[in-house]
DNA sequence: GAGGTCGGTCGAAGCGCTTCGACTCCACTC
DNA sequence: GAGTGGAGTCGAAGCGCTTCGACCGACCTC
């Protein structure tokens, strides 16, 4: 391995004259730094990362712990991991990967070994038990999700709330009265991650308004799960004219099953669903729904970090505004 | 930050006895080790990462190289990455998440700044540009994938073309003569991810000897592409019976228009996928499938990896044999 | 022309850890 | 009773980098 101090002597000049022309953290003479960048060129020099975050006290590496459970929401997860990691780079950092079977101890061991200059934390819960830990190890960290306390945090998510809203206004618009929500698993809900609750607050909240009536109901992904969830909603409210799906792995099973059973989508009953653009999609019937802006969050988490290393940070709530794409799968109520 | 200093004069001892005793390279008294451990507690210490890299010149990081093509095979990847950074925690070992985006240059940097002990490659094509990299690189490293050249690498993937084999041999089995295979969308081929070529392989191989004669046709994802591709199937092989089908995301859409079109699954057509179990278990049909043990191939790729820096490596390539799992999407070919 | 400023460079002191050689005891051996 | 060897501990020398203070000209300023 080509170190430092033989770049500096190929080049003849001083090891920290190397590591300013480096860093830019001095000034240094045209020349000089041709020079030294022409002898890293040669001996094909890179910085050992050790040394580097020994004697600076950063390491370039933002962690990411990741939510274990891989059976839902997968594919967003994925997205979301992929967006740091690249955004990560344009920034000078490397991510690392934690997933969430270490608990909340992994956030000590990484703030204790300095390994990483900072943390983002996906799939956030309502009382999560790493953010107390996470507030007295002092570290840089970012959210993605939003738990009940947020002083002193930085959290960027979807804005679910208006997502639920904008679901119902769709709906209301195009005259339905009847509506009921697929909702995510039971477990979910138990877990109290944020998201799926505020969805169905958003919705609850605008349904008010606009004069429409909900039915809730959680639903494991899968045909078998769709198929009873199904039967016992048009069984209270054989009315039901519009669905909204919040559960990804719903999504295919629904609009199969409502085509078995002669109902039409979207001349008889309309969806909506909450999911990223691909699955919209790439469905059966291409669907109308609000994205979920996984990339976008990836990057803007990143962004926090490194304003916040970079000192510029705000504690703040970054929610993003929902976009509602109408596609083939709502139309008006029939009558 | 705790530092190690501290602890040994907290303890009563010198710098060196702790080192020792975290390492456990030199016997230490049961008294003293007790002494030092206590400390460490107290005081809360975890030693600096980066320190450690200098000093010892590993820095217990493998780098995990995933596709940027986050339209593929999603679920698969996620499920590999998931299962690497768990095992790799298990053998003391933390992850680093790099994207394809950086390309073959992302090699040479983590190998030239020592910031990971190994890499793990996967989505590795027949012709991978980051191999003579890797090569010269002198680093560890594990592949997942088959790339034309193994020479001094160690692989862990599915046995594709037994994989293959075996699709044919339970189609076969039941009496079908005229299959269809499903396979990847085209610019998987043009990349050269070997594991497409060689599933195919496998059929044919085995076709000939069973006496099937086998069409195969890459295919898109997604509703439209798979409508396209199922009506000149039967255009040009009408007494098509049996399918295997390579693209995950081809499965809901097959099963789907093999519906509408009044093709009954199993009793008058088979169908036979590839796929991770949970996407079998989920489908609208249980399906009859080989299963894509990601879990498994993550884990087995870490522990190459720890095997190899432990100095019991062994340059192989290591094959997972496929189990075909008969589920309710076959059946016995009709008469 | 003395004093001040600034751009450009260097030397040296660490950062917190691992590891090697050396040392001390103590229990054995012959 | 000297010699041997192992167990247990310590001190010191780095690992490769960053960064601080110092230094040296060159260019201004009054």
């Amino acid at each position: 391995m080509v170190t430092l101090a033989e770049v500096a002597q190929h080049a003849g000049v001083s090891a920290s004259t190397v590591s300013y022309v480096l860093s830019g953290k001095r000034s240094i003479s045209a020349s000089t730094r041709e020079r030294v960048e022409l002898s890293i060129q040669q001996l094909g020099y890179h910085p050992n990362a050790g040394a580097r975050a020994l004697a600076s006290s950063r390491s370039n590496i933002i962690a990411l712990m990741v939510p274990l459970r891989t059976d839902m929401y997968v594919p967003v997860m994925m997205e979301i991991a992929i967006a740091v990691a690249t955004s990560a780079r344009t920034h000078g950092y490397d991510v690392l990967l934690l997933t969430g079977e270490e608990g909340p101890a992994a956030v000590r061991r990484i703030a204790g070994s300095s390994l990483a200059d900072a943390m983002i934390l996906m799939d956030v819960e309502l009382h999560d038990e790493r953010l107390p830990l996470l507030r007295d190890s002092g570290r840089t960290a970012v959210l993605i999700g939003l738990p009940a306390d947020t002083s002193g945090l930085t959290c960027v998510d979807l804005d679910f709330e208006a997502t639920g809203a904008l679901c119902v206004d769709h709906l209301a618009g195009l005259g339905h009265r009847e509506v009921a929500v697929i909702g995510e698993a039971a477990a979910v809900y138990e877990r109290h991650t944020g998201f799926a609750e505020r969805t169905v607050d958003g919705i609850r909240a605008k349904a008010q308004d606009a004069g429409v009536r909900i039915l809730h109901r959680p639903c494991e992904g899968g045909y078998a799960a769709m198929a009873g969830t199904l039967a016992r909603i048009f069984d209270e409210r054989p009315g039901t004219t519009g669905f909204i799906v919040q559960n990804e792995a719903a999504v295919e099973p629904l609009l199969n099953l409502l085509q078995q059973q002669g109902r039409a989508v979207p001349e008889d009953v309309s969806v909506v669903a909450v999911c990223p653009d691909q699955v919209a999609t790439q469905a059966s019937v291409r669907l109308t729904s609000v994205a979920i802006p996984a990339q976008e969050m990836g990057r803007r988490s990143v962004e926090q970090v490194v304003a916040k290393l970079g000192g510029r940070g705000t504690d703040e709530v970054d929610l993003l505004e929902p976009v509602l794409t109408v596609r083939a799968s709502s139309g008006p109520a029939p009558v």
